[in-house]
DNA sequence: GAAAAGACGGACCGGCCGGTCCGCTTGTGC
DNA sequence: GCACAAGCGGACCGGCCGGTCCGTCTTTTC
């Protein structure tokens, strides 16, 4: 979803692009995806149509607003994987995607509404899993991890850490009760204590769709 | 939000309503919140009219389909409270909101996005707020619990674990799944361990409205 | 069993929002 | 510096959805 480049943009056409790409992160962070685009436009100081000439529909921006979180998120987690103590660097992830998270309210359990099923952004998703892997692997290595951890429990973990510090839209978890369910969860998957009871969840399930019917 | 009785309903008019409510409950369940009142109305086999005759606005049925959910967590509370081994109790009541979040995906969701701010439903936050205190009294007088573990611990976790069953909406975690992230949360919670750091969430947070500016 | 109160439903309204169109403006290559 | 392609914005369209209106039908009551 990168700027296509087979007849380069022009240059105000390509700042116009970066404005509208800025101002859609400040107002998707502010509100969630509901702003409509006609605001987000307007933000960018920008036509309704300028938008559409630049992004075929709305949800195109939304997957290149993503793509930006995604590689944040790639490079906290890299952090991670260079971390002296490797639970450290698994603290210091999460504590990482927890602030995403606060930062760009509703943001992302918006995401996942809207690209449920059809359309699932899979490259995206599948960097995503890729990041996680590489956090995980120097705390399986060390063996500071309870047995049985594996990916699915640690994207899952980050999902908790997402849910826990937006109580409701709108209202923020304060910053100093953040460490506290960070440690609830860390505790939970440090060695020492019997083996994770259950399966853990398949972190593809992130992106692959599975008709769930309630009972 | 009980049935009004100052005029008692025809027959017809009562049968109606209660088939309303039905269909609210299982549109609800299955679609979220975003079904059509249309819909809603259709599924009971009655007039979009009618419905509006009943409850002032869709918000209203929102609020007495979500009280009957309070009833039963109000009835979960008091099972785990009498159980012979706290922990057991706080136990089967995270079971029971994980099952209750699981059928009614998207729903919980939705409810704290539509009543964000300026008209949350103190009265039902309350009463839950209440079946939280009556769960977790068993467990801190008996001592099972880390340090520190209070109330909004009790509230956040269980929002933690409504958002582990669902990784995407319409995707449900697999029932063999839910007793390792239980098992987590509740890992991190056991006594025995450092005090809980950080401060807790406050539990009023589930309702009452704090602006929260994103960085 | 008839009349009045109450309930019914489907057509209708209005606002919102994603997406398009068209006449005007502006950067760009020669 | 000119011509033309590329870009621009605001008016416009259409579908959706919460909510209302009104002519008709049902229940109740005496």
């Amino acid at each position: 979803m990168a700027v296509s480049d087979v007849t380069p943009l022009r240059a105000d056409a390509r700042r116009n692009l970066e404005r509208i790409l800025e101002a859609a992160r400040a107002a998707f962070a502010e509100r969630g995806l509901d702003v409509g685009v006609e605001e987000i436009a307007r933000r960018a100081g920008v036509g309704k149509a300028t938008f559409f000439r630049r992004f075929p529909s709305k949800d195109a921006l939304v997957l290149a607003v993503l793509e930006g979180f995604i590689e944040e998120i790639e490079a906290a987690a890299d952090d991670a994987a260079t971390a002296a103590d490797p639970l450290d660097g698994l603290r210091g992830f999460l504590l990482h995607h927890m602030t995403l998270q606060a930062n760009n309210t509703a943001f992302f359990d918006a995401v996942s509404a809207r690209f449920t099923g059809e359309n699932p952004p899979v490259e995206l998703t599948d960097r995503m899993l890729d990041a996680i892997g590489r956090v995980l692997a120097p705390a399986l290595a060390a063996g500071v991890l309870r047995e049985g951890v594996e990916a699915g429990d640690l994207s899952t973990v980050a999902k908790m850490l997402g849910a826990a510090i937006r109580p409701m839209p709108g209202v923020l978890l304060p910053e100093a009760a953040w460490p506290r369910y960070l440690e609830v969860v860390l505790s939970g998957l440090r060695a020492g204590q019997d083996p994770l009871p259950g399966i853990a969840a398949d972190p593809c399930t992130m992106v692959r769709e599975v008709s769930a019917n309630s009972a």
